[in-house]
DNA sequence: CTGAAAGCGCTTACAG
DNA sequence: CTGAAAGCGCTTACAG
């Protein structure tokens, strides 16, 4: 009932192989000849096949994209990118959606049933990694640096990102500074706390530094936290916290709990998402470059398809620190 | 090199039919050839071919989705419901993310050149929805009640959305309630109109209705308005807002202007998403099944796949009014 | 510069 | 209950 590209040849008096160079744009056929192929399309209206050509080349032209969840802005960011830069390219992206882990064994079968080129990542467990590598040839890790550097991978210098808040907080004359983090086996979390221990120490603050951990990094973590912290009668005088969704939770329970932000403590995030500006006060956080991290690894992805890379490559893009009210001068 | 269900055949001594049926969970195979079949998978881990598959059966088994963004969490949740059910059913999605317009031709072209089974669509232009429509046979509209009820539609109860906090406003004693809403074809935007212009004329409050309409339906837009209304030293005592992310907008003009809300002004928004939870006070809105919405769309075309509807079909879900802490009782 | 033909990996009447 | 074979709509050496 569709129209194929046996119709289009027959339409311009040529031959089904002439018509595909045509379609494809290939070198080496007579302007006349292509002319009537074109004109032949038009009038038929002919449109190609995905699943054929899929078939007889071995490539979908489909690029998987996991991640835990959209609710959380800067993973919605770094896939607008992702998609602005497919659409660009013409390339198409299956999204599957891990649902903070209750997604997961779907996930994996879709990935195995459709044949994709390559898939971009985000936060997925190693675990998960590993099986998913051996399902597909060309993984990108984006945002996530991780541990053993065997994986290609596109990052936010996340060591300078924590380094120009905690300048700012210690240039604000704090000294009990807090960092409140997820547990994490990728390096890049690793990295931020290395860089806060870095820094407390070089403003020879290392007897007072303390690391939090969360259990998850959502805003109700944030918020459990700030409870908790209340509950326990800590007195730093500001928290440096690894995203912003658990420090809007954080912000929102010392609220509660009547403390005046920014006056009783400060408190930085770290994405830069969006509603960091929409929070009052709007929240101090180190911007992460989410979209342009979205094309990028469009970008990576599709020239490791064309030249496959020989070792792991890793992109790192510069953060921008985000100053808002939630930060402000020690009171004396 | 990757292995077939050729290969599968020999190793278990069967036709490739057979090993086809086994595949796909036919009836009436064997059950000692069904084990042997099925061993031989596990053997040489067979991975099915989605092209091929395609390309026999000429369906995708994939769904497209068509959004204007992913900013507005109003999209991204009911997105999230998308997915989740897509990755239960086992169907593929792919995005076409028309980044608010700039994007609509490329979203077009990966339409035309993917054949997907149908496409979900949100908020996309009526210009746009007759393209697709000449495009693809199954098309539903997602949060949207296109005006002539040609397409099947899943959208909310607006009318009654509408009336839940206008009732709420006019108990808090409010007679001088404004309606900001974006301009648009839409059914689900008239109904909401119409709903407020019914609930004013009931309270015999006819004379001072008034809907200020806005260019787009973004932060910045609700911003702009806010700015407006003080410049032109209107005297409303609530605003009520067609969406979430526009209140937000307003309320943040308004309070840079010194505005108290609720004191000085009762704000209401639509959609309920989360952020409307995070804002400072807590948005009052009326909350959308989001997720629902989303789940039920997969859900309805799937049914359509099955046996295409003779007519068009619309589902409506209800609403649900979220009080928050920008609606006050009005001050004497 | 162009065409005939094999092949990509499945499904599905049809026959037995 | 099982198999042989055609067909889905392309691409791509190979030949001319």
């Amino acid at each position: 009932m569709s129209v194929t590209i046996y119709d289009v040849a027959k339409e311009a008096g040529v031959s089904v192989a002439t018509v595909s160079r045509v379609i494809n744009q290939q070198p080496g056929v007579k302007t006349h000849t292509k002319q009537r192929v074109m004109n032949a399309v038009e009038k038929l209206k002919y449109q190609y096949n995905h699943a054929a050509v899929a078939l007889a080349t071995g490539k979908s032209n489909v690029i998987g994209l996991m991640l835990p969840n959209l609710q959380n802005p800067f993973y919605a960011e770094v896939a607008e990118g992702i998609y602005q830069e497919a659409m660009n390219r013409g390339v198409n992206v299956i999204t599957l959606n891990l649902m903070d882990g209750k997604n997961m064994d779907a996930g994996l079968r879709l990935l195995n049933q459709f044949s994709m080129d390559g898939l971009l990542a985000m936060d997925i467990s190693k675990d998960l990694l590993s099986k998913v590598e051996n399902l597909i040839e060309h993984v990108v890790l984006v945002g996530n640096d991780y541990l053993d550097g065997r994986t290609t991978c596109i990052v936010t210098d996340n060591f300078s990102g924590i380094q120009m808040v905690m300048r700012h907080l210690l240039s604000l004359g704090h000294t009990r500074i807090a960092l409140l983090s997820e547990k994490s086996e990728y390096n890049d979390v690793k990295d931020r706390i290395r860089a806060y221990y870095h820094c407390m120490e070089e403003a020879g603050l290392s007897e007072v530094r303390q690391v939090i951990y969360t259990d998850g990094s959502l805003i109700e973590d944030g918020e459990k936290e700030g409870e908790k912290w209340v509950r326990q009668g800590l007195d730093h005088t500001a928290i440096l916290v690894t995203n912003d969704m658990m420090a809007i939770g954080l912000i929102k329970a010392l609220k509660s709990a009547g403390k005046k932000i920014p006056e009783d403590i400060s408190v930085a995030g770290f994405d830069g998402t969006w509603v960091s500006a929409i929070v009052d006060p709007p929240l101090t956080s180190v911007a992460q470059p989410k979209f342009e991290m979205g094309t990028s690894a469009i970008s990576l992805i599709m020239e490791m398809f064309q030249s496959p890379l020989s070792t792991p490559r890793k992109i790192v893009l510069s953060p921008r620190l985000q100053i808002g009210g939630t930060t402000a001068a020690i009171q004396s």
